[in-house]
DNA sequence: GATTGATTTGACCAAACGGTCAACTGAAGG
DNA sequence: CCTTCAGTTGACCGTTTGGTCAAATCAATC
């Protein structure tokens, strides 16, 4: 007896092309500054039809953060308890910072929604986030313990990654005025990688 | 002959009000996302009260974001070529984390600009900002070439800078979310003391 | 090719929005 | 007291917005 009646190619497709179009008109302009008729522009797609797959605009948004929040925390899950202490975190700040320059649209629509005080999506940060990051904190902290990296404060070591490498996508129209258009990012790779190795093997 | 006629009291007196209710709305909800009348509300004014002193939604946003440009750039002002290079860099990092810790609705409003493109400001960022970060960037590149830091790409050592602070002030609600609630200035200032010293004297 | 349910849309609605205006109030100087 | 002008506001307006609905169209199955 499924709940949910399986889903149509047209379904699937379509809600496909929503939540593109969403990301896209989300990312650029925030929650409030969307409109469900830049979206359906987007979308190529009526207003009413958009709300044929979408009960609301809200739904939209909501659909977008939660399949998004996996996709972001997936770098942190691949951290290694058992790999090279360096190499892990190196390895970390580097897919980061992929996820940066490959999906910055993402990057910047959760960090609107963070900005403003995370109203739709509030319980995950405190719930399954801070789970992820406690038990990756007690990882690190073994690994400064045991003398393999140089001892720092976990928890504001992740964040410190998050900050650095999200930075490249969020300010990115800031970042490229003061370079005066170069790409950021080969630039700060190489930075990032001097950066933590120099703080880790003090 | 002044083209524009002196204040009175109670010009100076609301303009101020309006500009502080208009940061605390703004940097909450964002310019799409804040309303005439949330600011009104705010300021203990009617609505068209508000209009009497600026005479758009635009132009508080504006005058907000121009007058906080100032207060935002001052402590990189502030580096000095003839002090200790460290000790230099080390005090520029303390000052933006205390912007940080003391003006967030400053940090946020920044930041909602920048991340939707920064199309009310967009113009101080290839302008005013580039020509300030090129002067202090050639100033830090200088003392490399001295030998006294390590070598670090001036550019992207300020935006690493710019990053880390305003992360405390822009993430607040996600970093304390992870943190369980706990203070997080106190341990982020010893964090990024430690960083940048490992970072410049390797 | 007829039927049925999935899909699409033009027309519409109520609420919220930024902004206007004429009229009212208050305060300071003569 | 009266005049004058700064300050204030309730009522209002046109537009935009999220969302609805009945009717039309399309696609798959029999």
């Amino acid at each position: 007896m499924p709940a949910t009646p399986p889903l149509t190619r047209i379904q699937i497709k379509n809600r496909q092309v929503i939540l593109e179009a969403g990301l896209e008109v989300f990312s650029q302009h925030g929650f409030r500054g969307a409109t469900l008729d830049q979206i359906a522009s987007q979308a190529g797609l009526s207003k009413p039809n958009l709300l044929y797959y979408f009960p609301s605009k809200e739904a939209i948004h909501v659909a977008l953060l939660s399949s998004l929040l996996d996709t972001w925390l997936a770098p942190l899950q691949a951290l290694d308890d058992h790999g090279d202490p360096v190499a892990e975190i190196l390895d970390y700040v580097r897919r980061k910072l992929a996820l940066s320059r490959d999906f910055p649209r993402e990057s910047r629509l959760f960090a609107n929604e963070v900005l403003q005080g995370a109203p739709r999506i509030g319980g995950a940060l405190g719930g399954d986030l801070k789970t992820l990051v406690d038990a990756k904190a007690a990882v690190i902290r073994g690994w400064g313990a045991a003398g393999r990296i140089a001892p720092v404060d976990p928890y504001h070591l992740i964040f410190s990654i998050w900050a650095l490498t999200q930075h490249y996508a969020d300010f990115d129209v800031q970042v490229r005025a003061v370079l005066g258009g170069e790409d950021p990012f080969p630039g700060a790779e190489a930075y990032l990688e001097q950066l933590f190795r120099r703080l880790l093997t003090a």
